[in-house]
Formats: C-alpha cells, structure tokens, sequence
DNA sequence: GTGTGACTAAGAGTCCGTT
DNA sequence: AAACGGACTCTTAGTCACA
C-alpha cells in the first residue's frame, strides 16, 4: 500500500491489545474466523485493511474501531 | 459489503461533515483527488473503504480518522 | 508460534457518460 | 448538484505450503 507507516502503526496497535490478552496470533485468528497467516500480515502493516475488517479485529480485542486508531495515533 | 449499516453511518458521518463546511461533493472529491462517482457511493454506504482512504478523506474533512469512527457511532 | 511467497476471487477505486 | 451505469485495473480477502 501507498502509505506503509500508516498501517505499520494500526498493525502494532493491533498487536499490543493481543498480547495484553494474553493470545497467540493462531488464537487470535480463530476466535475472529480469520486465517493466521492473513492475519500476521495485518500486524506486520503489509494490509491496507477496509472499515469491514477494522470492525471485526477491534470486536474481538474487545475494543472500538475509533479507540484502536487513537491509540495507533490516528 | 456485507455490514452495510457500518458503512452507512460511515458515509452519514462525512457527509453531515462535508455539508458542514459548505462543500459539494465534486468539489469535495476534487480537494482530495478522489473521483466524485466514487465519493458519492461512499456518502451512500455503498463502499467498505480501506484504511488508506478513510484517512485521505478524515484529513480532507480536517477531522482526525479515529473522530470520524466515533461521531458515526464507532 | 510466526513470517513469507504464491495463488485466486471478490471488491476497491478510476474513468467514461447519462439522468 | 447528486445518483447511477458499465467497463476497466489494481489490491484486499482469503487459503495453502514451507521456512
């Protein structure tokens, strides 16, 4: 995707609210129904995710779409 | 998309804030170098934008992305 | 437990025009 | 000024095998 940091930032974010859960990357993916391997390219900011997916990963974190942004700084 | 309440709100959320700075939507696209058919099927709810462009419209709106989520309910 | 390359289907996004 | 259509290209969504 065009702007890397970007999503580089929402993938840490995303990351650090799973750890704090405790869950492993293959847990994590069950639990939403997403496949491990796409998943881990989310983390890694390599995924220009749409609004659908924000929606669902930010679910099952147990957070909302807009707090999962502002904490990435956005 | 499959959650189309989502985007819809989405869209009512740049829409009332589009309107709220007196723009019309081709001038709108024009601004952030986005088509305005394209744009215009945003405001309807009728896309799952990506983040990439959630942000290219956030900026243009002088919003932040994670505003935009949460005055649409999110 | 995670990263990566390759692959396909579906949808994001662009461009033209018409109502 | 905004909605809508078709045709098009490129990327996301999703899966698999292997490192």
């Amino acid at each position: 995707m065009q702007d890397e940091t970007f999503a580089s930032h929402i993938g840490s974010a995303i990351r650090a609210r799973r750890t704090e859960l405790g869950l492993s990357q293959e847990r994590f993916a069950d639990a939403i129904l997403m496949h491990r391997a796409y998943y881990s390219s989310i983390e890694r900011g390599e995924k220009n995710i749409t609004l659908a997916t924000l929606l669902r990963l930010a679910d099952g974190l147990g957070v909302t779409p807009s707090s999962l942004l502002a904490t990435a700084g956005y």
